[in-house]
RNA sequence: UGGGGUGUCGCCAAGCGGUAAGGCAUUGGACUCUGACUCCAACAUUGCGUAGGUUCGAAUCCUACCACCCCAGCCA
């Protein structure tokens, strides 16, 4: 790789190619570290589309791993998920790996290693205890009365804590830093505590726990990481992981951790604790519930990978730790990526029959771009005949200025098929509009129209003997408008049912065109004028489903 | 009152001493057999948190101030 071809986007991408010329760096490996206790949601898209496609920009590697030191949030249900949602992303790590599995008796070492150096004490301080000695945000703290003692001491009782001989949380190791230390993180941050507890990997092999602050480095360090990069929430522990990297690791050619804005967006409600609370209240169906923000819900919806990457990236690195975007600058590109690869196809939401009075045969074919934008997607046939469906909202015995679809003696286009005329409407008992009796121009048939007629409006139909019926789910947000951001208003006491929109997710009936009845689960479709559909896998072959993903922009201005 | 950060258009965001990129949103208009897409135009008029200073010249350097965010888990 000639390093003089990158051009770098970014201060971490100068500072690269930097560590790389000076040799500093021989190589650049990044990671992909979740802790395995919740589904992903879009702001993980963010900080797994950093790492990779760094790595990747410099030639390098990415690992997955499972930053499974909490046997307590952790399971493997979790971990599973990932690599689907990682394979679904595009991104391929270098391997996978189970930190606990991979480098807990590495760690351990390390821990005596720094036992026996002086870096690291055994304190017998009771949870409480450790809190308030620990000094407050002005106020230094108070050295723990264990924090002498010898290295032979320490690691006796370190490999007692081990051997399970004592109980939970009556012993922790400590680094030995500064309990004076202006940054609260330096001062002796625990690097063990004590908790017998099943893990989801490794069972019942320890009863000891690395935490946060001391593992992470570590892992880093023995997977040969060269940027760590995380999210500015972490900016304030930057100091104690370099310590870490100098007092445990100790070599040459040590990772970096540097740090990026949280992304979130406008009127999404994220954050574990209250998804779990939305998913158990039975509010929502499940974590892919396609209202959700997770990946498997946004996937489900209709979403692509794509969309949310070119989404992530347009947002940016960041300068301050959360970065909020409105909603629309999503949406952006989600319509942009459906609008290249989504089938086109009509369907009918609230049908108005419309009798084609002068009409004879039994019918015809007529053809339908499936995607004016890529002319290799070819064409699929419908069905043009004496009765057609048409969207109520289509026609109009009022219409307001600059509408150009059907009024009473007006014309408009029949997409792919001809041009009509209303002629007449036909009423119910109950003066409802019943029928349209309209006629068609058969010189005006697309593709070879001889009519002459300019026509201002193309609606979309479906013939009588070309529909069957489809359920759409209508998808509104999760989170009422006013609510802009909903885990605040959830943190200052609002309530989940309040703050929810309660019809965001209602069904209802269509006519499709019956081409559609080739859909398989996930098809991504265009139904003209009306938006984009994803074909949900709660499908059966008597009722195929469509969430609306999202609606096409509207430009009618009434 | 400690430490770590950040302040450039409604929202993101370039810029790193030479006279305010770009995207989203918005508003006009053109085009259109999807009122979509696309296209074109407008959108910080000495303005870049504020006040001073240095300089021929500052968002960019210096000084002081102000505002906002994060940190006191044996969570990550």
């Amino acid at each position: 790789m000639d390093l003089n071809n990158i051009t770098p986007e970014n201060e971490l991408e100068v500072e690269i190619l930097e560590d790389l010329k000076s040799g500093r760096s021989k190589e650049v490996i990044t990671r992909c570290p979740p802790e395995p206790s919740g589904y992903w949601y879009i702001g993980h898209v963010k900080a797994w589309t950093i790492n990779f496609e760094t790595a990747q920009k410099f030639g390098g590697k990415t690992y997955l791993r499972m930053d499974d030191s909490n046997p307590t949030k952790e399971d493997g249900e979790f971990a599973d998920s990932y690599m689907a949602d990682l394979e679904w992303l595009g991104f391929k790590p270098k391997a996978l790996v189970y930190a606990s599995e991979s480098y807990f008796d590495k760690i351990y070492d390390i821990a005596e290693k720094m036992i026996k150096n002086g870096d690291a004490y055994v304190c017998e301080l009771s949870a409480e205890e450790v809190s308030a000695s620990r000094g407050t945000l002005t106020e230094p703290g108070k050295n723990s009365p264990y924090r002498d003692r010898t290295p032979e001491e320490n690691l006796k009782l370190f490999r007692e804590m081990r051997d399970g001989k004592y109980p939970d949380g009556s012993k922790t190791l400590r680094a030995k830093i500064d309990m004076s230390h202006p940054n609260i993180n330096m001062r002796d941050p625990i690097m063990y505590k004590i908790a017998r507890q099943h893990h989801y990997r490794v069972g019942d092999k320890w009863c000891i726990w690395p935490q946060y602050d001391f593992v992470h480095p570590m892992e880093d360090c023995l997977e040969g990481t060269t940027y760590s990069l995380c999210d500015k929430g972490f900016q304030d522990h930057r100091i104690v992981y370099e310590w870490f990297v100098q007092h445990g690791w100790g070599k040459p050619y040590a990772p970096k951790q540097r740090e990026f804005s949280r992304l979130t967006i406008e009127n999404v409600l994220t954050g574990k604790r209250w998804l779990k609370q939305v998913v158990n209240s039975g509010l929502v169906n499940g974590w892919d519930d396609p209202r959700f923000p997770t990946l498997v819900g946004v996937r489900r919806r209709g979403y692509t990978a794509k969309a949310l990457k070119d989404f992530v990236r347009s947002v940016g690195w960041g300068s301050t730790i959360e970065v909020t975007v409105p909603y629309s600058a999503l949406e952006y590109y989600v319509r942009n990526d459906l609008n290249q690869i989504a089938t086109r196809a009509m369907v009918v939401m609230e049908p108005l029959k419309v009798v084609i009075t002068n009409y004879q045969g039994n019918g015809e074919d007529i053809e339908i771009e499936n995607n004016p934008n890529d002319e290799n997607a070819g064409k699929h046939k419908a069905r043009f005949g004496r009765e057609i469906f048409i969207e109520k909202e289509d026609f109009s015995l009022n219409p307001p200025p600059k509408y150009n679809r059907l009024v009473e003696g007006g014309i408009v286009r029949l997409k792919g098929a001809y041009i009509i005329r209303c002629n007449k409407v036909i009423y119910n008992e109950k003066g409802e509009i019943d029928h349209l009796e309209c006629e068609y121009i058969p010189e005006s048939k697309s593709g070879n129209d001889t009519s002459n007629i300019k026509c201002k409006g193309t609606i979309h139909f479906v013939s009588a003997d070309n529909f069957f019926e489809i359920t759409i789910r209508n998808i509104k947000s999760l989170v009422k408008p006013e609510f802009v951001s909903p885990a605040k208003a959830l943190a200052e006491g609002a309530k989940i049912e309040d703050i929810l929109e309660p019809d965001s997710l209602t069904e209802s009936k269509a006519y499709a065109e019956n081409f559609l009845k080739n859909a398989k689960v996930e098809d991504k479709f265009q139904f003209m004028r009306k938006g984009y559909f994803c074909m949900d896998k709660d499908s059966t072959k008597d009722n195929y489903i469509f969430n609306n993903t999202i609606s096409l922009k509207d430009g009618f201005k009434k």
